[in-house]
DNA sequence: TACCAGGGCCTTT
DNA sequence: AAAGGCCATGGT
């Protein structure tokens, strides 16, 4: 297996590496100095950068490429396209003129599960650090400083003073609820992965620690449902104040991808959305 | 039904 | 420097 840097003609608008990266989906990527990114997902490190209109992923081979982040970055999608029928809301057409590189990650279902269980009632600098440490104890190192995301095997075997270093407060009990009921098949998340949403809503609500939102953004960012659409706090604002009739009917089934230009436009201009005065927002 | 439970980040004071 | 708000879920 030869290891190369595998070329992406890929522009900005096509995927922003910050946009995609660092908006609250994944946690595990670090920003280096060049403006490059390194992290792990499924059990790899990749170091990925832009160069014009070009992705470089640095040294990984094309079995890799074609069976972990071609999936990874949701490159199968036509975003041009979803974007194109986005555009015709003209308050959606503004959120992906703020922010129109940015991708859904189809990330591990294991390791979205746990990062989002963490997530609850926390915010995302707490949440990095939490994930890198429990990664550290309990996953494997693949480079100084990279390690893999731990098994629920692994995790299924440890108690809430092994996961006292996490320093993640009462979520500990859920993390290790999660780890047990997959570890021995209770809540199989390769079966979640056939069921309909519907059932897979219910399948991974059986898990301690896991509610509305974090199930949705399980299945979102994990399994792949673009359908399924995240309200947290922020999602609750944008919706009373720029859907108060709901989204589109034209859009539910690709609601979850409308929901990452609205986030992350709603993530940055909070202002907009700290007073109720839906009639002056013309966004 | 309303509150509190770890904790740390962030904004305001 | 200090205080207070924030956060999604489960349990009381």
């Amino acid at each position: 297996m030869s290891n190369n840097n595998i070329i992406l003609p890929l522009s900005i608008h096509e995927l922003d590496l910050s946009q995609t990266l660092d908006c609250g989906q994944a946690f595990r990527w670090r920003l280096q100095e060049d403006g490059s990114y390194k992290g792990v997902a499924h059990g790899r490190l990749l170091h990925i950068s832009r160069s014009g209109d070009e992705i470089i992923l640095h040294n990984t081979s094309h079995e890799d490429y074609k069976s972990i982040w071609h999936s990874y970055f949701d490159l199968e999608r036509d975003y041009a396209l979803l974007k194109e029928k986005f555009s015709t809301d003209p308050v959606l057409c503004d959120a992906i003129g703020y922010a129109d590189g940015i991708r859904v990650l189809r990330q591990e279902p294991w390791e979205t599960l746990c990062t989002f269980i963490i997530s609850a009632n926390n915010n995302i600098p707490r949440i990095k650090g939490i994930v890198e440490r429990m990664s550290a104890l309990f996953g494997d190192c693949l480079e100084e400083d990279y390690y893999t995301f731990p098994t629920a095997a692994r995790m299924a075997a440890l108690s809430t003073d092994d996961l006292a270093p996490l320093r993640c407060g009462y979520r500990d009990k859920f993390l290790l609820d999660a780890a047990q009921k997959v570890a021995n098949g209770e809540v199989s998340l390769s079966a979640v992965a056939d069921m309909t949403t519907e059932e897979a809503r219910r399948a991974l609500l059986c898990v301690k620690g896991v509610g509305p939102k974090v199930a949705e953004c399980t299945l979102l960012f994990g399994f792949g449902r673009v359908e399924c659409f995240p309200m947290d706090t922020w999602m609750k604002k944008v919706m009373a104040v720029l859907y108060p009739k709901g989204l589109p009917e034209a859009f539910i089934k690709d609601a979850g991808i409308a929901q990452q230009y609205l986030f992350h436009y709603a993530r940055h201009h909070g202002e907009l959305f700290t007073e109720k005065s839906p009639e002056e927002i013309t966004i």
